[in-house]
DNA sequence: ATGCCAGAACTATTCTGA
């Protein structure tokens, strides 16, 4: 079973780079964020043509999240993270797929810090920890994947001291990440690759891909009952280099059936 | 501090991203 997670960064403006990614990568199960697309224009015809069912929370202009699956049935579960009523953005959708319980979720970036958007990000990373803690009460293996925006240590970013007063790597961030991982979730990639410099997000500016100077900020986390089944992990880094592609790299796990 | 690039939206300029 192989699970990836990929902010497309607009699902319309990447189709070519997403349908030629899922036909060389094969995922079973993929959580796209930034779909930058209202409900209703999702090509839903052209991810059906390539083999995959597809469930989708939209929004007009920003955010919207999505789960797909090549030929596997998807139940979806919920649209929208939990404990705000009042929040309208489309970052939050989780489905059951072959007994595995799917989170795919697009953090807010929260820039400029401090200020309301910071605030915003921290109060949604509270929600997400209610909710992380909920879910680790249930029997049943879950993933919780997508775009974090957080960079969890000074190895996952190129150059540290430039990014510490980033809502991306401030310690209030940092700490509500670490603080969701001694919950009892396993950061699948850093489980595998203690000490490796890994990036899954290069800028578009300054030949930052060229240069490498990248940051790790799409994430799986993995409850107890599914750390055992990690077999591999990486990130799928060329479809960086390819043609009108996301500034973001596509990230999978594969576990043992 | 800002620009550098890229996508989307009531098409030209603004907002957002990280």
């Amino acid at each position: 079973m192989k699970i990836a997670t990929y902010n497309v960064n607009g699902i319309n403006a990447r189709l070519p780079v997403l349908l030629r990614w899922l036909e060389t990568s094969r995922p079973d199960i993929v959580c796209l964020q930034e779909l930058k697309s209202p409900h209703e224009k999702i090509p839903e015809n052209a991810i059906s043509e390539a083999g995959y069912n597809a469930i989708w929370h939209g929004q007009k202009r920003w955010n919207g999240v999505a789960i797909l699956t090549r030929g596997l049935e998807i139940e979806e579960v919920s649209r929208g993270l939990p404990g705000d009523p009042e929040d309208e953005q489309s970052r939050y959708i989780e489905a059951k797929v072959s007994g595995i319980r799917i989170g795919c979720l697009y953090l807010p970036n929260g820039n400029p810090a401090p200020g309301p958007k910071f605030d915003y990000k921290l109060e949604w990373f509270r929600r997400l920890q209610q909710h992380a803690q909920d879910l680790l009460k249930r029997e049943e293996p879950v993933v919780l994947t997508g775009d974090y925006n957080v960079m969890p240590t000074e190895k996952d970013v190129y150059k540290p001291e430039r990014w510490v007063d980033d809502a991306l790597f401030r310690p209030e961030v940092r700490t509500a990440f670490k603080e969701l991982l001694d919950q009892g979730w396993t950061d699948a990639i850093r489980k595998l690759y203690p000490d490796e410099t890994i990036y899954t997000f290069w800028d578009y500016f300054r030949n930052a891909f060229d240069r490498n100077a990248g940051l790790r900020i799409d994430h799986f986390l993995l409850n107890p009952k599914l750390e055992n089944r990690l077999k591999a992990a990486g990130v799928d880094r060329e479809v960086r280099g390819w043609e009108k592609t996301s500034d973001h790299a596509p990230v999978w796990i594969e576990l043992k059936d």
